[in-house]
DNA sequence: CCTATTTAGTTTGATATCAAACTAAATGAA
DNA sequence: TTCATTTAGTTTGATATCAAACTAAATAGG
């Protein structure tokens, strides 16, 4: 077994991993969305409302990056911003109607995704390789 | 063990590995190069001179990604690119004297990348994990 | 109060990336 | 031979991403 390999295999699952997700939301007529946009929605689907801030640690991406995501799908009309009443530098960032919409297809997508990583392990397995890529995810 | 959480953990961790790469090249005071260029000096390290095509597939982008990358790389004297003389179509690419010059980097900072990622690991979990990464892989 | 510092977010400029359209060269079929 | 097709690579235009510099608002210490 090639163990000096580890990252090199990690990069192509995630690259094949966002093609599967492309594809997926093609499939369903979404073409607006694509994988990288998948982290905004996750959070705002389970936080009604965010910062960009709060946004930026939780899909750890850099502020600016959160900046030029949030103008994007606000332009695409699925979130919407709003400036904090209190302290005027912080901005609010909701789902829309249309993109609370979203969330079936994406939980849907991330179900078929797993099936997909997964054909062909056990329970037992799928807790073990997890659990594997936790302890190397904290030796960073 | 939240074993949906497979995927979010294999981003995490590729976004991590970058990260380090990254640091340990500008430590060594290589400022121009970033890990998108890896693959590309991987590929010719290993052999003496790839076609474009060849590069894309081995680094798995697009042709035209493959474009700016050797533009780029090329524009730092690290590759040179010569058209052949039987098909006039293909560019093949070598490496320079600076970029073979590069290759104890890469292999340090390889070295040091699987040290960190492994840690607290035991052989026979370094090969369970890449065992089971390679099945996913193969999933997709 | 008032100024210095911190904090939240944006702007700017660079680059890696892709898909689609394109160019140029080789090949194949009639 | 000639024209259509295939193949190799580039160009174009879009976007996600980051770091660094910036703006504006809040806060803290004298």
């Amino acid at each position: 077994m090639e163990t000096e390999h580890l990252i090199a295999l990690i990069s192509a699952i995630r690259d094949k991993a966002n093609r599967f997700i492309f594809e997926q939301l093609k499939a369903r007529g979404i073409k607006d969305i694509v994988p990288a946009h998948g982290g905004v929605f996750f959070h705002l689907f389970r936080n009604p409302e965010l910062t960009m801030g709060e946004l930026a640690r939780l899909i750890d991406r850099d502020k600016s990056t959160v900046t030029s995501l949030v103008e994007k799908l606000g332009g695409l009309g699925y979130i919407k911003r709003e400036r904090d009443a209190v302290d005027r530098r912080v901005t609010k960032i909701r789902l829309t109607q249309k993109g609370r919409l979203l969330e079936a297809d994406f939980e849907d997508i991330s179900r078929r995704l797993l099936s997909k990583a997964y054909v062909g392990f056990s329970d037992k397995e799928k807790e073990i390789i997890v659990e594997l890529l936790i302890r190397v995810n904290n030796n960073f």
